[in-house]
RNA sequence: GGAGAGGUGGCAGAGCCCGGUUGAAUGCACCUGACUCGAAAUCAGGCAUAGUCGAAAGGCUAUCGGGGGUUCGAAUCCCUCCCUCUCCGCCA
């Protein structure tokens, strides 16, 4: 959320960030000025009413303690207390209108994020690592799953539907091992401190990381039949998270940190849902898009100095997970219109992958700046100064189901084998290959 | 799931029964100053957040878990939701 008075100081320029997001300003806005204007003017009407009536009280108050009549004033009040009864709803009517604006209008990107409409506008930052080459067809992943018995997607369409996978032996066994790898590695060397949050949070938490009112289409709720109110939701209602980035950035919510403990850095593996509502037709072939996926999250909280700094750091703790896999990845800058409501920087992490050619996401690293914390209410306070909104920053590291298929497609061997990068080897008992499974 | 107790400022903890100089006693923590070579101790002062008006100084308004109600007036009374704790039951 952008804040109030800085909308107000700022409208031509927010207008602007909202074109360079391929966004209808007016839609958005509205009448937000006068609906400002307006809700100043009353506030006020209001508090000038309200002083009145303290003073009245007060004069009440006197006169009651010393015995004497006070039916006089007491008449008084009572006029003003319809009028004060109507400005409170106007108030409040105003407010709300504003709120409600303010809440669906994406993050201003920064200056040096490049403008377009779409992902093709993005820009390639670097590139890292050889891509392989292959004396053989390189195969899809969802190929090589199904040969060596470890990705069973017919039986997860079964117990489940349609974008679930369910993994066997090695495959399975792979992707614990990628959990425990990314955990071990962002927490022994790049400083982070590991969560195990919980994997359905309220309401209030998806508002605080952008994800609620507008996107709550993309989400799984949980929430007992009577209850359910299509577009509607209460705070208590439950949901499952669609990335650790909610439950984590949320649990500094509503706190005040103490200067000195900044930068907060945490990471943390969960499950991942989102219900994909939109995107029927789209990667339909492997996991590339499931309902259900693992990840491992990167989320910092700082101050607003250093957030730049920090999301270069952030990027490079992704990257060095795809570096020490051995996996050929490109960093791209995301461009206005690519860029996620609640950002105001993202760049992406694509892997390559020989089976079908082409570079994937693999991990997505934002700064939002104040923009989350403006909502969440995080703040923090040096000595001296007074409280102010932290930056907060998040990043894959990494996507666990992509690796895990960027691996079978970039390690896969003639002989139909894939070989275990080595630095997962301690993580699979010592096993440097996945050779087809025997039976079901 | 049943029964009970409770949520007050950074923390601890009064006030609530009996509504009115209580934005909130007191203690601790913290900041500034005095004393000291320095520190501790002691003394003096300061110490919430947000909105709104104002060029500023400063004023006003709101906030005692959230929301609503009663009242001239609510931390205090009523309703409701959320959360915490204790006991019982159930359970990985």
């Amino acid at each position: 959320m952008l804040d109030l008075g800085f909308v107000r100081g700022n409208l031509e320029l927010v207008e602007k960030k909202l074109r360079d997001r391929g966004a209808d300003p007016a839609a958005l806005l509205g009448d937000f000025p006068r609906i400002d204007r307006w809700r100043r003017a009353k506030i006020t009407e209001q508090e000038t009413l309200l002083a009145r009536r303290n003073r009245i009280t007060d004069e009440v108050s006197a006169l009651k303690r010393t015995g004497k009549d006070a039916s006089a004033l007491i008449g008084e009040v009572g006029a003003i207390k319809l009028e004060l009864e109507n400005l409170q709803r106007t108030v409040a009517e105003a407010e709300d209108s504003l709120r409600g604006i303010l809440s669906l209008i994406p993050n201003l990107t920064r200056e040096e994020v490049p403008a377009g409409r779409d992902e093709s506008a993005n820009v390639e930052v670097k590139r890292w690592g050889t891509i392989p080459s292959f004396d053989f067809p390189p195969r899809p992943h969802w190929e090589l799953g199904e040969k060596l018995g470890i990705l069973d997607l017919e039986r997860a369409a079964k117990i489940s539907g349609a974008r679930f996978a369910v993994y066997w032996g090695d495959g399975a066994r792979l992707e614990r091992a990628l959990i425990s790898f990314m955990l071990d590695q962002h927490t022994r060397e790049h400083g982070y401190t590991e969560v195990l949050p919980p994997f359905m949070v309220n309401s209030k938490s998806l508002f605080g990381t952008g994800n609620l009112p507008k996107f709550g289409e993309d989400l799984f709720r949980c929430v007992d039949p009577e209850g359910f109110e299509p577009g509607q939701y209460r705070d208590n209602d439950h949901w499952l998270i669609p990335t650790a980035e909610v439950p984590v950035t949320n649990l500094y919510r509503d706190e005040t940190l103490d200067e000195a403990r900044l930068p907060i850095s945490l990471t943390a593996y969960t499950p991942c849902f989102r219900s994909e509502a939109g995107s029927y037709g789209k990667d339909v072939r492997g996991i590339i898009r499931q309902h259900q996926f693992q990840k491992v999250e990167l989320v910092k909280f700082t101050c607003p100095e250093d957030s730049d700094l920090e999301h270069e750091k952030l990027t490079r703790d992704a990257e060095a997970i795809l570096e020490t896999l051995q996996l050929p990845y490109r960093r791209m800058l995301l461009c206005t219109g690519d860029t996620g409501f609640s950002s105001a920087k993202t760049y992406d992490l694509e892997v390559w992958l020989p089976g079908q050619s082409l570079y994937r996401e693999i991990s997505s690293c934002s700064n939002f700046e104040a923009f989350q914390a403006r909502r969440a209410n995080i703040r923090y306070k040096s000595k001296a100064g007074k409280p102010a909104f932290v930056h907060t920053l998040n990043g894959s590291g990494l996507a666990v189901g992509r690796t895990w298929l960027a691996i079978l497609e970039n390690c896969q061997q003639a002989d139909g084998t894939v070989r275990v990068p080595e630095a997962l080897v301690p993580y699979m008992g010592g096993q440097r290959s996945i050779a087809p499974r025997a039976g079901v």
